[in-house]
DNA sequence: CTGCAACTTTGCAGTCAATGCAGTTTTCGC
DNA sequence: GCGAAAACTGCATTGACTGCAAAGTTGCAG
């Protein structure tokens, strides 16, 4: 590292703090294995460089901000910068690695937990919905600029349509083999789920509950396609 | 022009081909105003433009081509080039200019044809399948490329989404400006089912009317949500 | 706490997409 | 034809992104 550490995301000890609350209701759940050293660090970063990317478009616009300036900022060589992120834009709308609860999914893969797909389908995202890999905050900050530039947002739209595999999966042993057609469009509306959440949630103020937009989504949903 | 005129796309002379068939069954109907020789060197330019760029990749992969050798081989200078497509991938992708036909995109504002959202959207979005500005040839092969590399499928999902205001502005006049969540969750249904009708009609071989496909996801839907 | 293997970061050189500008050429409407 | 508007072109420049090989860190025995 070249000088003096981000104020932001200090590498704290493993684990210490746990978000105080609810041991996560349903069955199981192994403590999260204690990431190390490494892993704490990688994640730091990411997050660094996204709210060092953050405040310098909050303070020069979106296109006045360049790769090399974030970089100083968080104190990170370019190079750096381009193991984290594929695209600056990524970096502004603060993409990172994320998992499927294994537990849920298989449980939606059976078909459950109520039988009727929409609504476990909400189930089965709630959780990436309820904290995101990095935070809420960031996120909130990402889906603003979004809405302020097409460009990201069509980015962000990208991006998820690139996730769609891992849902492709689940949906596809629920579903079956048998109509890959069938479960194509429903992946794709399950992005359009998330994607109305989030935006629901954002016009919001990000207050209240995403699990609860998603449920306000899915009764449009059922309205539009029966009316 | 530098040297030779492209091969594919020549300049034809204004009202002459004529789709033979179907005065399109509604009212009035202007004859489209006979674009004037600029019109058609444009288009024909996009054209030639997309042509060449499928040509290259074909023979040299998605990420072996430059815009240059683009350039080069349809005899345009680069700056042109960008002054068609914002983006080398748009080029791929060749995205054009689109409309709405007034005539139906005022039916479906008023409620109708039949009443059904889904089915009216349809209806709506059939014309612009059917005929989709550069032509069923060149969007077939769009889309065969895009089916190969993500990225372009991004790139494309992107670019529809960012299509959405003009069927925001129809979708709004139909739902009232009462519930501007409703009328955004629906206009994201329609890029889904614009983008499934895209890759159901690919998956075929391009066979078959558009618009069947587009019934068919219809059908999917409806199953899902109100399964 | 030593040492090796695995993983990351970094600097550098290079490619190429994309944009602004200013000057020419082409098309339009009369 | 003729002037105005629109399109095309070359050029110079910026900045995103990549490959590579040389350090630097961390993980994990022994």
């Amino acid at each position: 590292m070249t000088t003096e550490p981000r104020s932001a995301a200090t590498v704290r000890p493993p684990g210490t703090v746990r978000p105080a609350g609810v041991a996560t209701a349903a069955a199981g759940a192994e403590p999260p294995p204690a990431p190390g050293l490494r892993e704490r660090k990688k994640a730091a970063r990411r997050a660094a460089l996204v709210d060092a990317t953050h405040e310098l478009v909050g303070a020069h616009g979106l296109d006045g901000v360049t790769v090399d300036m974030v970089c100083a900022a968080a104190g990170v060589s370019t190079r750096t910068f381009f193991n984290y992120f594929a695209t600056k834009d990524d970096a502004v709308l603060g993409h990172a690695p994320w998992e499927l609860d294994a537990g849920t999914a298989a449980v939606f893969a059976a078909g459950g937990p109520s039988g009727h797909l929409l609504d476990d389908l909400v189930t089965l995202l709630a959780p990436v919905l309820r904290d995101p890999p990095l935070g809420r905050d960031r996120m909130r900050r990402a889906l603003e600029l979004a809405a302020e530039h097409p460009r990201l947002m069509a980015h962000h739209v990208a991006w998820m349509d690139q996730q769609k595999d891992r849902l492709l999966d689940v949906v596809r042993s629920r579903l079956g083999d048998g109509s890959p057609h069938l479960v194509d469009t429903v992946t794709g509306l399950v992005l359009l789920l998330a994607h109305s959440t989030f935006v629901r949630w954002e016009a919001a103020g990000g207050a209240g509950d995403a699990e609860a937009h998603a449920r306000a989504v899915v009764a449009d949903l059922r309205a539009v396609v029966t009316a």
